[in-house]
DNA sequence: ACCGCCGGGTGCC
DNA sequence: ACCGCCGGGTGCC
């Protein structure tokens, strides 16, 4: 792995090997004879292993325990240098043949420095190899003599480790202080480089200051980035406004000659004003960045005029123009030698092939193949209707599936232009030559990239698409290499990777690379992770919606893959920006904004652009129909109401509400689906005694499916969010199985229930049994309607009457009541089709292609249950919403309702919602309304407010008690 | 390193 | 002198 010849490169002025025998084999130690001048890559990866694996992370909790003003000495035997103010990393090198304490000083390039004398060493190795405290270095003074400079220590660890690193210091005659003596402060800039305490710095930000900083990180990215650029020819689809906004961005961040964020040129040198890094050569250029635009603004479309309007010099991307428009013509057999050949494979054979490839698949979901269907169809629909817009014929999918075909386009031409491809793929040379394009996204939107390249470019040109996909892939690098584009999925590139060295993917040089959906990849730990951050190429590009999903650190994956330096390598990043942000250093939010401004793109449905919406969408009216219930039906709900106020009337009294909340959920439950159908009501287990553990553990299983298959969005009381694996504890409390673990964790024994505080432990957890239990009891015998079936009903009919070609969704949150509505709905010869949670991955996709498909006799009504599908789902098709019941989460009501009112939407929407007069629904929409006036107020109020009370408040308001 | 340390040369004033 | 002192060689871990 390591040779001693460049051992002794790196020590030009002295003829002796510094490391004694060049046999040390660990790579701990023999990382450092890597340190040559043009392998920073390599270097900075193996200093983020060993930081990460290591070494604690830089969690929040800890805490500054000391500092002290050390010594890096043997300045002379290596070619790192350091800057005035510049931070450096501190190595463990217990492998040194001279000193098991060494302690390894690099700079920010992950250069070899010098190493921390040995009296130090010797303290500092036990600290940092027993994880008591991170070591971070800042050189106040730089290099002052040819052989040794001060370091500014900084030891941050758990409070509880205080005590031992004082003791060990102490020890060898070291007292950690609490500033650096002899060292005025300057901005508060240079002093959180310094490592100096924070506490003398500006005022730290509130925590709500920072909650809010950070939900408006990726606000308004969009300034100066207005100019439009209009795509290449190839692209058939005429660009909005602001994807060609998008493109003129993307264009100028891979043609770009700027310097990367935060370097500056001063006087022939490189200069990084964060780090105080200085190089003589220019720093690698960051070509690429994020695009993280809403979803439904066109990423896709704007990535795909990316890939052939910008090609190397900015020209477009050269492409065959084919003769004939004919799309099956197009369809080239693979000879992999560059011959020309023209002929058509027979479509029978490929279809044949794809079905083998159906089969072929085994170690992914059938979804892709499934739309493999679709893609078909829709390349046939729009050859016809749009003047033969095809890139890939219809069979290629089927063919690329399969793999044993593919568009090698007819080779004079493309192996002229694209002269070297081949040799590139090969030879790995400089790269200028890289053609392709990688798309790496995850397997649900493997088919809409493809159809969305057949959408977007001309038919009458030939853009090489290959799809990396399936167990027939050709594994050719050369192959790989001459195609313009290659789509493949994370698991694929992932396995590749992790199976052997030998990864294709690995091996082309890419033009550009490309995540889909890149917040996917976020733990750098990941196998994934790594094999994506393996990829070599010219350009990369994240495109995500949702760029930071749970925290700042998400976005340290995306950097390391852009090769932001330094912040690719994890100490950089936590040291710059991670915890002086979680720290509340305004220097570090201000950094953090800058750096992700340089990068980034993101617009909003909301976004203006010259004070016009971004996109124009139809209208959104919201109605409310008030449903008065028939006098029977008021009876019964006046009863079963009246008995719920009673029992909970009690709970409130005895101040058991809490102890009992399950019961209180139920009876809430049970008046809501009286509000819809009387027929829905399950058998109510009363809240009796408890009796032996099992009839407990069948009360609490009943209770448990009666709140989840209500639908109502409940949460967790620890996470306060959606319910994931839920279990219910022995007082009938509903939490995460994740969640509740983790508290009977943390306090043991005396673990008690967050909601109610009795005593629960994980083998009391009763786990939810399943879905399908309770299925279709009441479609039974005789079939009843209600008032609000009625008034439904009514609607629907008459809307047939005024325009049957307007399709509506009537979404519910009870997949009973669903079950209950399809029978007027077939009584009226309605065509419908359902979606709900239940239903196989399979049965959705053609649930939903069906309902989108436009032509005459297919299902106008789609019934869906409100928490079906993931935010992605398409249903423009419906133009009509009709919201049976009201949810306690107005927001997933609203992310229903953009199913329909999104981008494609031709027609103004209509949303009718359904509340029943003087019932807990009415009560429930005066909650909701108060829910989001408070998210309207202020973001970081979520975790203020107590949700024990705002549940129990909630209760009353609902029970009018 | 314009130091500290080592070890050889040297040795009254 | 089994010392002190001088001055050259040397120098990370």
């Amino acid at each position: 792995m390591q040779s001693s010849n460049k051992s002794s490169n790196i020590n030009p002025r002295t003829a002796a090997p510094p490391h004694g025998p060049s046999t040390s084999a660990s790579p701990r130690y023999a990382f450092i004879d890597f340190l040559d001048v043009g392998g920073t890559m390599t270097i900075s990866q193996e200093i983020a292993n060993l930081t990460e694996d290591s070494v604690q992370d830089l969690a929040e909790e800890n805490v500054q325990i000391g500092l002290i003003q050390g010594t890096v000495v043997g300045l002379r035997y290596y070619t790192g240098t350091v800057n005035r103010g510049e931070m450096v990393s501190l190595v463990r090198e217990p492998q040194n043949p001279y000193d098991r304490n060494a302690v390894m000083v690099a700079n920010v390039y992950g250069r070899q420095v010098g190493h921390i004398k040995k009296e130090l060493a010797a303290p500092m190795a036990y600290i940092m190899d027993n994880n008591l405290a991170r070591v971070e270095g800042v050189v106040p003074y730089g290099q002052t003599n040819k052989f040794s400079m001060a370091v500014n220590l900084t030891f941050w660890g758990k409070e509880e480790n205080r005590d031992a690193v004082h003791n060990q210091m102490r020890h060898h005659g070291f007292k950690l202080g609490t500033e650096f003596k002899g060292y005025t402060t300057q901005t508060s800039l240079s002093r959180s480089l310094l490592g100096l305490s924070s506490k003398m710095s500006a005022i730290p930000l509130t925590e709500e200051e920072l909650k809010n900083a950070f939900d408006k990180l990726f606000d308004d990215l969009m300034e100066d980035k207005t100019r439009e650029m209009e795509p290449a020819e190839a692209v058939y689809t005429s660009l909005l406004p602001h994807q060609k906004q998008a493109l003129s961005w993307m264009t100028s961040r891979e043609n770009s000659n700027d310097l990367p964020p935060f370097w500056e040129e001063k006087s022939g040198l490189y200069f990084n004003v964060l780090t105080n890094f200085a190089v003589k050569e220019r720093p690698e250029k960051v070509l690429g960045g994020i695009l993280a635009d809403d979803m439904g603004l066109g990423k896709t479309l704007t990535t795909i005029a990316l890939i052939v309007s910008n090609f190397h010099n900015g020209k477009p991307l050269p492409l065959e123009q084919s003769e004939g428009s004919s799309s099956t013509c197009k369809m080239k057999s693979t000879t992999k030698d560059h011959e020309e050949s023209n002929e058509a494979v027979s479509s029978s054979h490929l279809k044949r092939l794809h079905a083998d490839g159906v089969c072929a698949d085994t170690t992914e979901e059938d979804v892709p193949l499934k739309k493999a269907k679709t893609t078909k169809k829709t390349v046939k629909k729009s050859a016809n209707t749009k003047k033969g817009v095809v890139l890939l014929d219809d069979l290629d999918f089927a063919a690329a599936l399969e793999c044993s075909s593919s568009q090698v386009g007819p080779a004079k031409k493309s192996a002229k232009k694209g002269s070297g491809t081949g040799k590139v793929s090969s030879g790995g040379s400089g790269g200028s030559g890289a053609r392709a394009t990688l798309i790496v996204c995850p397997l649900s939107v493997l088919s809409n990239w493809l159809d969305q390249f057949e959408q977007h470019i001309r038919a009458d040109v030939t853009l090489k698409v290959y799809l990396y996909y399936g167990a027939e892939r050709k594994r050719s690098v050369k192959l790989l290499s001459e195609q313009d584009v290659v789509l493949t999925t994370y698991n694929v590139l992932s396995s590749d990777f992790g199976n052997k060295a030998t990864s294709p993917l690995h091996k082309v040089n890419w033009l550009r690379v490309v995540l889909d959906e890149g917040h996917v990849v976020r733990n750098p730990n990941a196998l994934q992770s790594k094999a994506v951050l393996e990829l070599q190429s010219e350009r990369r590009w994240i495109l995500s919606g949702t760029p930071i999903q749970n925290s700042l650190k998400d976005l340290y994956m995306l950097l390391s893959f852009l090769k932001l330096k330094p912040f690719d390598v994890k100490e950089w990043w936590s040291r710059i920006i991670q915890r002086p942000v979680n720290m509340g250093d305004r220097v570090g939010l201000k950094n953090l904004q800058v750096l992700v401004k340089g990068i980034t793109l993101r617009r909003t449905k909301n976004s203006k652009v010259a004070g016009r919406m971004l996109v124009q969408l139809p209208e959104r009216r919201v109605f409310v129909q008030h449903v008065t219930l028939s006098e029977e039906e008021r009876e019964e709900y006046e009863q079963v109401r009246k008995e719920g106020r009673k029992i909970v009337g009690r709970y409130f009294e005895e101040g058991t509400i809490m102890t009992n909340y399950a019961d209180v959920l139920a009876i809430l439950v049970r008046l809501r689906q009286y509000c819809c159908h009387p027929g829905l009501v399950g058998k109510y287990t009363g809240a009796d005694d408890p009796g032996t553990p099992s009839e407990l553990r069948e009360r609490l299983i009943n209770k448990i499916t009666l709140v989840l298959n209500s639908g109502s969005d409940e949460e967790c009381a620890i996470c306060l969010d959606s319910l994931r694996q839920p279990v219910i504890t022995y007082c009938a409390h509903v939490y995460c199985r994740p969640c509740i673990c983790e508290v009977i964790q943390s306090e043991k024994e005396h673990a008690r229930c967050p909601l109610c505080r009795a005593s629960i432990k994980t083998k009391e957890l009763v786990e939810y049994p399943g879905e399908e239990t309770q299925a279709g009891a009441a479609t039974g015998e005789s079939w009843r309607s209600s008032s609000k079936v009625d008034a439904l009903m009514s609607n629907l009919l008459r809307l047939r009457n005024e325009d049957p070609t307007v399709k509506s969704l009537v979404v519910s949150q009870f997949t009973r009541f669903m079950d209950l509505i399809e029978v007027p709905l077939r009584e009226y010869g309605f065509s419908f089709t359902r979606l709900d949670g239940t239903m196989a991955q399979k049965n959705r996709a053609k649930a939903i292609q069906d309902f989108q498909d436009s032509s005459p006799g297919s299902p106008t009504i789609m019934l869906l249950s409100l928490k079906a599908g993931g935010v992605g789902l398409n249903l423009t098709a419906a133009s009509r919403v009709f919201m049976m019941d009201p949810a306690w989460n107005p927001a997933a009501e609203d992310q229903c309702v953009d199913r329909c009112h999104r981008l494609g939407q031709s027609r103004d929407v209509v949303i009718t919602k359904f509340i029943v007069k003087d019932s807990v629904e009415e009560n429930m929409v005066k909650i909701q309304k108060k829910k989001q006036e408070l998210v309207d107020k202020a973001f970081g109020l979520k975790k203020s407010q107590d949700p024990k009370q705002t549940r129990i408040e909630e209760i009353r308001a609902l029970m009018e008690i």
